[in-house]
DNA sequence: GCGATTATTATGTCTATACATAATAACGCG
DNA sequence: CGCGTTATTATGTATAGACATAATAATCGC
């Protein structure tokens, strides 16, 4: 049962569909990849290649020497972008606007210092987003100046603090959650919304090795929607 | 400059460490792979596979003849796991509840028809999922019965819909969204809340093909967070 | 100087081979 | 029979060499 030239791509594709069509279904072991690649008539690196990534995007289940295997309970996962606020606006058509609300130096609550590992006094910006002139996102941002020193003098007055310090501070890794939150009534006034609206809330920490670099949470007006496809 | 015996994760981690020192500062163009791999010792593909694991998650911009660069807005993807309520529960040690509401064929409204690209009669199915015998989350789903023709006599007054499909009905692709709403008298009754309590809520259709299988909205009682590492 | 053709280059992929690693199966001993 | 040791096996990774592909750079004709 040999076929010529086959492409990794292409026998992801076949697999994908194998699997589609229940040909392999939920809990089978399917052929191993010396077997595989002499029906595709191709190397054996070249359906580890298919195989592995349809295993990124857990179709598959591998294991050593178990082999591979479709999944009972196939936990898709979705990729999602982080939106870059401005970006995202500007490729929907739409003007970015930024406000600050204030900046200033102060010890964060139990909860912040909670997220960050870390009760020192930080820098507290808040800020304003707007999409055509209408407030869209309330930001409320929290940063440790022992780790972005250059933070205490950065113009946030002027421009975003997420884009500064995606240009000025690193990070190696991050946390991210998405809530639903009704509005306090600080939170209202600045969206120009009635308190208790239901408000979409990222969260998100970011870490540079042990120490965070800074926690945020944004606050969407209603009629925001983070989209991906599966 | 020659190390020894370098492992794609190695070259990876090291790679890693550049961008995030800003060895490799945003907008270079780095080494290309031959340099790469004399640096460390090894062979080209070597350095290929951990470039390409940098590229796919977005920390490096790769484009034939061209180079690799380091991007300078490192558009960051979160991959989020889908979370399958029960076993979501299950994990968290608690106990999982489900209850039929009502299942039904009728025609969509237009939002649904919309969705789902079709606009005959569907299966309309409501349900609430408990956690420890509190309402959890209220979910809302129709299925196209020309698709999943089983579905017609599945026994959803037992197991959740949810998890019938995936043992049922193949699919391709799908899309989804989150986002806040209201509450509305019905789902408030149902997750015993007041009306307009912020709810976090989960928006998904999935495809076999170039036709719509399901479409379901989850709306999820307020304390729901939905989080991932970046 | 301009536009179309050709050369060059960096990544993308495939092959064949080899060895590493993890997990299971088989074996053998008490 | 049970337990620890030893094979076996499927995936994981590395390599050198080759060719494919896409995009840029260089060249040539006008």
């Amino acid at each position: 049962m040999s076929r010529t030239a086959s492409t990794w791509t292409e026998i992801r594709a076949e697999a994908l569909r194998r699997i589609n069509t229940r040909e392999w279904a939920p809990g089978d072991t399917i052929p191993n990849e010396a077997e595989l690649a002499e029906e595709f008539g191709c190397a054996r690196a070249t359906v580890n290649r298919a195989l592995r990534d349809l295993a990124d995007e857990g179709l598959l289940e591998r294991r050593r020497k178990a082999g591979t295997r479709v999944p009972l309970h196939p936990v898709r996962r979705a990729t999602l972008r982080i939106p870059v606020i401005r970006r995202e606006m500007e490729d929907h058509g739409k003007a970015y606007g930024y406000r600050l609300i204030f900046n200033r130096a102060e010890v964060p609550p139990d909860d912040v210092a909670a997220r960050m590992r870390a009760r020192r006094s930080m820098l507290h910006v808040a800020s304003l987003h707007l999409a055509d002139g209408m407030p869209f996102m309330a930001e409320d941002r929290w940063i440790d100046p022992t780790v972005v020193p250059a933070a205490r003098t950065a113009p946030f007055a002027t421009g975003n603090a997420n884009e500064w310090l995606l240009a000025h501070a690193p990070y190696t890794h991050g946390e991210i959650a998405f809530s639903a939150e009704p509005a306090d009534a600080a939170v209202a006034t600045l969206l120009d919304l009635a308190p208790g609206a239901a408000l979409f809330v990222i969260c998100r920490t970011t870490w540079d090795g042990a120490r965070a670099v800074t926690t945020v949470t944004q606050r969407f007006a209603p009629g925001y929607r983070l989209q991906t496809t599966l």
